[in-house]
DNA sequence: TTTTGAGTTGTTCGA
DNA sequence: GTCGAACAACTCAAA
């Protein structure tokens, strides 16, 4: 009988640029295995768990069209390794590293218990590897992307592996249910598709178009590096080789914000306290107002502030928002509303089909002004004049908020400065502006002062 | 140790 | 409509 190792897959749902699949293959026989963790189905993300369900169907389908299949079990991963190890004799297991600090506690559990190797894969460099002179973590982006793009040297990639040899009758649970996402169909070969679409194509006007809302300007690829679906490695392969064919092109642009999610990992990895309170200590106190009305009305999108609506509803009807329009209804949620940066965070979490706690809480802090290299305090979005610079004709209000889909030119971004009266939508914004701007500095000054 | 240059994504005002 | 400057001042990274 050969040798059997166990591939324990986490946010590796893909067959390409694989290290611990590939490390387990030259064992011998290879079992492809997900744990579902109860802990980590307890938040109420329902959107991100279907894409995950349907992400593991077509996990198991590419691996049968390999000679393999996916075993599926609920449970402590604890348990449920060491059962798999005593039914089929196995005496490793590979798995991709993951950083954030559950996943850092649970391997360090089973690591004590069992033959776990944890591979690289997750990030280009491990976050423990890209430090200052004085040995310290970066907490500033620019040197942070220098020195991470002077290292790079160039990225092999693994193939996927043609054949994957998998010994029968290992039972698995059913795979659970899943509605399939319209706008993001689940699972590697969609990535695969997209990537290339986007890397052969709309990359090149990636600077010009990126910020605007009503195009598809970004590669709206982060649900699917978000389940490793696509690596980063992958992404960075392929942002590298159109920087090659087109100097000009966004591409080092979009380069950019792939090392932004691993600045995050990183920051993440070094400051696991960022997920509980501000990164800058002298603006953890900031006395929110935390109205409960007004933050329903956020959530629903009914704010009155037809850009932050239409972002809003675009959320929680396909769960992905625009990037820029993320910033915006951050901004409104935290700088207008002064409401705990936290609070969106989770709701965040809970909506996004991409949600990652390294890559959200960052963002999050950022706009509030709390974080590493974030944004000045003082710095207040204003919404109507982002609506107007990048969403110029209106198109992204339209389609997400129909009740204004007759509105157009300036009126569409502002009803209310015309005194235009819309039917079932709120006639002047839940905030005035006007003391928006005196309230918020009132707010950090006081937390500064009370530091 | 000290110094120096620089820092994702803005807004507002006045010329 | 467009442009530049002020906003307020701090911390980081590296020489």
């Amino acid at each position: 009988m050969n040798p059997t190792a166990l591939w324990w897959i986490r946010r590796d749902l893909r067959l390409t640029d694989n290290a611990p699949l590939q490390a387990a293959i030259k064992i011998g026989e290879v079992l492809p295995i997900f744990i579902l963790d109860p802990h980590l189905l307890s938040r109420p993300a329902v959107r991100r768990l279907s894409f995950l369900f349907e992400g593991l169907f077509t996990l198991d389908r590419d691996l049968r069209a390999r000679g393999s299949y996916l075993i599926l079990r609920s449970g402590d991963p604890l348990d449920v390794l060491q059962m798999l190890m005593q039914e089929t004799g196995s005496r490793s297991i590979f798995a991709e590293e993951d950083f954030t600090p559950y996943a850092r506690q649970r391997d360090m559990r089973i690591m004590h218990a069992l033959p776990l190797t944890l591979t690289a894969g997750q990030t280009v460099y491990h976050p423990g590897n890209i430090l200052k002179n004085d040995g310290k973590p970066y907490t500033v982006y620019t040197p942070y992307s220098k020195i991470w793009k002077a290292r790079l040297k160039g990225i092999d990639l693994i193939p996927a592996p043609g054949n994957i040899p998998t010994s029968t009758g290992i039972s698995s649970e059913p795979l659970p249910e899943f509605s399939p996402n319209p706008q993001f169909p689940s699972g590697e070969q969609e990535a695969l598709v997209r990537l290339e679409e986007f890397t052969f194509q709309r990359i090149h006007s990636y600077i010009e178009n990126r910020d605007r809302m009503d195009l598809e300007g970004t590669s709206a690829l982060s649900p699917y590096l978000r389940f490793g679906m696509l690596g980063l490695g992958q992404a960075v392969h392929a942002a590298k080789k159109a920087l090659g064919q087109n100097k000009s092109s966004g591409a080092e642009t979009w380069l950019n914000e792939l090392i932004w999610h691993e600045f995050y990992i990183q920051i993440l990895y070094h400051f696991p306290q960022v997920t509980k309170t501000a990164f800058n200590p002298a603006l953890a106190n900031i006395p929110w107002r935390n109205d409960l009305h007004d933050f329903e009305a956020w959530k629903r999108g009914n704010t009155g502030v037809p850009v932050v609506d239409a972002a809003m509803r675009q959320l929680r009807e396909t769960g992905w928002m625009h990037n820029r329009a993320r910033m915006i209804v951050a901004s409104f949620l935290v700088k207008d509303l002064l409401i705990d940066w936290r609070w969106g965070e989770e709701w965040f979490m809970e909506n996004l089909l991409d949600g990652d706690i390294a890559a959200n809480n960052g963002g999050w802090q950022w706009t509030a002004g709390t974080g590493t290299d974030a944004a000045p305090y003082f710095r207040i979005f204003n919404p109507v004049l982002q609506s107007l610079k990048f969403d110029p004709n209106g198109d992204y209000i339209r389609r997400w908020v129909p009740e204004l889909r007759d509105l157009d030119g300036r009126h569409v971004h502002a009803p209310w400065e015309k005194g235009i009266k819309i039917q079932d939508y709120p006639e002047t914004p839940i905030v005035d502006r006007a003391i928006v701007k005196e309230r918020t500095l009132e707010a950090y000054r006081s937390s500064i002062g009370n530091n």
